[in-house]
DNA sequence: CAAGGGTCCTGAATGC
DNA sequence: TGCATTCAGGACCCTT
């Protein structure tokens, strides 16, 4: 499931193809997975590939005269490249196809990603997001997780406080920086919270470096398949000992999301 | 304000 | 074996 790693990954392959190409056309297959103000669903193509950005879970593409397509992966989605004469892969459910004679697709079996065309001066959903999660201040970090009183996971996934933390690093994270994850943000002392600050650069750092967690047939447009997988300290590990201490990890459900983490490691704070 | 539930959606895993 | 059911998860919405 692409989270800030794998779309980082997603961006710095597609700034190797994509950049300075140009989109002739956009084929829609499944009208729900693409989101544009009417006017612009006819006639604003073609449109060249200036740069790619990434905010959070999203990708920005950069296009000429302002416009930007923005694309959010969700649980399932990717991209691919086809030739022309090549029959596309099931759950295709756009296309743009490139002056290069190939074609840009994007699928997705579950049909929860979007792709956005906006204009100039248009809203986008990017609005409303928290900082980056790897561009976020320490201080910052620290004095908007408690600003709130809540439990510290789902503040974590909570993408207007922090931009790009998913369930995976998440967890990750917090295993690392020793947090239970239904601990009450407001009783982390300062020096936790700076922890789990540096242990979610670290858990992005690594993982990025790593092509990404391949879960949930995560694929990076080239066809590269991510190992950070194999890094894992709790996530997935449920039932199994914790590399630290040899405890059993612990997979819990807090606020609808699976939670794994280490009962020894990460004890509950009241 | 926090938390819990439902919704979207399909493939994989599980149950009988 | 084969069919039916359950589950996972990110964002969003509504209710408690």
């Amino acid at each position: 499931m692409p989270e800030l790693p794998e779309v980082e990954c997603v961006r710095l392959s597609l700034s190797q193809s994509l950049a300075g190409k140009v989109l002739l056309a956009c084929h829609i297959h499944h009208p729900k997975v693409f989101l544009a103000a009417s006017p612009l669903k006819k006639g604003v193509f073609p449109l060249s590939v200036e740069c790619l950005e990434r905010h959070g879970k999203y990708l920005i593409m950069r296009l000429e005269r302002g416009y930007r397509l923005v694309v959010h992966f969700r649980m399932t989605g990717c991209f691919y490249y086809r030739e022309k004469n090549e029959a596309c892969a099931a759950h295709t459910h756009i296309e743009f196809p490139l002056d290069t004679g190939n074609i840009l697709c994007f699928r997705d079996p579950r049909r929860f990603g979007r792709i956005w065309l906006i204009g100039e001066k248009e809203a986008s959903p990017l609005e409303g997001l928290g900082p980056d999660a790897l561009d976020i201040p320490e201080k910052v970090f620290i004095s908007s997780l408690l600003q709130r009183n809540r439990r510290i996971k789902p503040l974590l996934l909570d993408q207007t406080v922090i931009a790009g933390m998913g369930n995976i690093y998440a967890d990750e994270s917090l295993f690392r920086a020793r947090i239970h994850p239904e601990t009450q943000s407001s009783l982390l002392k300062k020096k936790k919270l700076s922890a789990l600050w540096k242990h979610s650069q670290e858990v992005l750092h690594e993982a990025i470096d790593r092509g990404g967690s391949s879960i949930s047939d995560f694929v990076s447009p080239g066809g590269v398949i991510g190992t950070y997988q194999e890094e894992h300290g709790v996530y997935g590990r449920e039932g199994l000992p914790c590399s630290c201490c040899g405890a059993i990890i612990q997979r819990i459900v807090v606020g609808q999301r699976g939670t794994h983490f280490c009962p020894r490691c990460q004890k509950p704070v009241h």
